[in-house]
DNA sequence: GCGGATCAC
DNA sequence: TATGGTGATCCGC
């Protein structure tokens, strides 16, 4: 194949737009399955690599997408050039105070941090593929990868070809031309998640989920009560997995979770490997690691540490005198308790995890029709208000999103008077941010909304959601739609079905309307659609008939709300 | 509080 | 035939 002069001087080797097309998962992860069965990173691996790349280049280079990250990538190059002078001045000047302050904080943290406790990481490696695999049998000897518009995983023999997860489906396939496309069953890996977490309760009950396809054991407790070693532990946990799910997991072991995360990526696909819980196995062991690999420096992160000379844990120690003038107090302490290897040793346990945040972004064919454009929001917000319904939560700040056809997104956020949780309210209050938003770049179409909130309050004893629970019994309403028709039931080709911005132009069936109504007035008088006269009016905190006087009944309301926020902080 | 970025999976 | 979705956090206003 000839080579263009274009693309051999735009793609040179270790140029940083090659990094980001590799992906994220090349670099994070070390090129696993290509050169895992190559002792060193000799050269076919450097070409392997150089293959992916340039085939990704020749698929993108000419896309909006990739117009957006070269953008993106000059904008972190600005920002390393900016960082690499800033050094350069303070090179000049008299570091010494930080220097000591520096040596001061590493002493805290060496003093402070805990070794006692034993943390495994359970790592399902390429969880999507592995569960398919397992599943069809007929998958075992092709390559394949899972996922819709992006490889979300791959198998090994997929991997050799230089498919990887995150790649576009369309580029892997001209990668890997007999690719099969496995269509992911999200439900399937639930289920097999679950059927994980069962297992993980016999040896810590108090494990943390993390993601879909990894947790957290801290197993010092049911090793003292067994008298049972971590390493003996951990195999039979596995043993346990293997046998209730037929997959293969990873596990790493060491004294907090960030060592085991790393230690099980050191024996990935289906092993286990224990870090000592000493000072100086541990140091030995991070000193030679790239920054890159520890959870938290992302591809951003790692090329401004590598702009001023970090590239291994080790050399965060060299520059300590720069790093809290150049990155801020945070991310300096953080620095330094990755090149001690500190970390988490509490877990979370996943029961106990409470979501702050309840959201969905979608995307569309791109589009600047505003009734299109309206459509999909309101699918958008029917989904929030579905998600939201089942966490039993409000959210009284809500961010909106919207994504052109250029890669660029805007967002608005707004902290609302009350917590809103039905798709009507959030709609309403959406709209105008995606319309302006639409409107200001007239040249381009619309490719993605997202609607999310935030500041989620109960909704176990919130007005609205008391009287939502009238209307669900006056009723006796299914779970359906407030905003009608969905769009894949819609009849008429997409822009055919006009919408205005007035909501009773939606079709709605009868009852649907009076649903639709009744939720609407009570944002603004929620007495006013339930009051039949002469009734009494049942109190959806307490349960009891009250008199039907709006006024009479809003006292007792109050009265019963504050009760039962008393009952439950005491 | 807001908007943009970053990160992980 | 063409670049995802969810949740969290941090920084600098």
């Amino acid at each position: 194949m000839a080579h263009s002069t274009g693309s051999n001087q735009a793609i040179k080797p270790g140029s940083t737009l090659l990094k980001s097309f590799v992906g994220v998962a090349a670099i994070k992860k070390g090129y696993e399955g290509v050169d895992r069965d190559k002792a060193s990173h000799d050269e076919s691996t450097t070409v392997q690599s150089m293959r992916i790349a340039r085939t990704v280049y020749e698929a993108s280079k000419d896309s909006l997408y990739f117009s957006h990250q070269q953008k993106r990538d000059q904008a972190i190059t600005e920002k390393c050039n900016a960082l690499v002078e800033r050094k350069r001045l303070l090179e000049e000047s008299d570091t010494t105070s930080q220097l000591v302050h520096a040596d001061k904080v590493v002493a805290r943290l060496k003093e402070n941090r805990d070794l006692s406790q034993s943390i495994v990481h359970i790592d399902c490696d390429a969880f999507y593929a592995s569960v398919e695999q397992h599943d069809r049998p007929d998958l075992k000897d092709v390559p394949f990868a899972v996922g819709d518009t992006v490889v979300a995983a791959c198998n090994y023999i997929a991997r050799k070809t230089g498919c990887r997860a995150g790649m576009v489906i369309a580029v892997a396939k001209k990668m890997c031309p007999n690719l099969t496309i496995v269509k992911p069953n999200h439900d399937r890996y639930r289920e097999v998640m679950a059927q994980i977490c069962k297992a993980m309760e016999k040896y810590d009950p108090g494990y943390e989920i993390c993601g879909t396809d990894e947790a957290y054991l801290n197993i010092t407790k049911y090793c003292t009560e067994f008298g049972t070693k971590p390493w003996d532990v951990v195999e039979s946990l596995r043993k346990d997995i293997r046998h209730e799910t037929g997959i293969a997991v990873a596990a790493g072991i060491a004294a907090n979770i960030q060592l085991a995360k790393i230690s099980s990526t050191f024996i990935k696909p289906d092993g286990q490997y224990q870090l000592p819980s000493e000072p100086d196995i541990i140091m030995a062991f991070i000193k030679d690691l790239p920054v890159r690999k520890v959870t938290g420096i992302g591809y951003t992160l790692d090329r401004q540490l590598a702009s001023i000379g970090i590239a291994t844990c080790d050399d965060i120690f060299s520059q300590r005198q720069f790093l809290r003038d150049l990155f801020g107090d945070r991310l300096f302490e953080f620095l330094l308790e990755v090149y001690l290897g500190c970390g988490r040793t509490e877990l979370q346990a996943t029961l106990e995890q409470q979501k702050k945040s309840a959201s969905i972004e979608r995307t569309f064919k791109e589009t600047s029709a505003p009734d299109i454009i309206e459509r999909n929001l309101r699918t958008v917000c029917e989904d929030v208000e579905a998600k939201l319904k089942e966490l039993n939560r409000a959210g009284q700040t809500l961010t909106v999103k919207v994504k052109m056809n250029d890669f660029e997104s805007y967002s608005k956020q707004m902290k609302l008077p009350k917590a809103i949780s039905s798709a009507r309210d959030i709609f309403q209050h959406s709209l105008p941010f995606v319309k302006a938003t639409v409107a200001s770049k007239p040249h381009q179409a619309c490719r993605l909304l997202g609607v999310r909130l935030t500041q989620l309050v109960s909704k176990e004893y919130t007005l609205s959601a008391a009287f939502q629970r009238m209307a669900d019994r006056s009723t006796h309403s299914e779970s359906d739609s407030l905003l009608g028709v969905k769009e894949k039931e819609l009849p008429s080709p997409a822009g055919k079905r006009k919408l205005g911005d007035n909501l009773e132009s939606c079709e709605l069936s009868p009852r649907k309307k009076k649903l639709n109504l009744a939720t609407e007035s009570s944002e603004i008088n929620p007495l006013e659609s339930f009051r039949c006269p002469s009734e009494m009016i049942r109190c959806p905190i307490c349960d009891q008939d009250q008199p039907p006087d709006n006024v009479l009944f809003n006292q007792h309301l109050d009265i019963c709300l504050s009760l039962s926020e008393i009952q439950k902080y005491s």
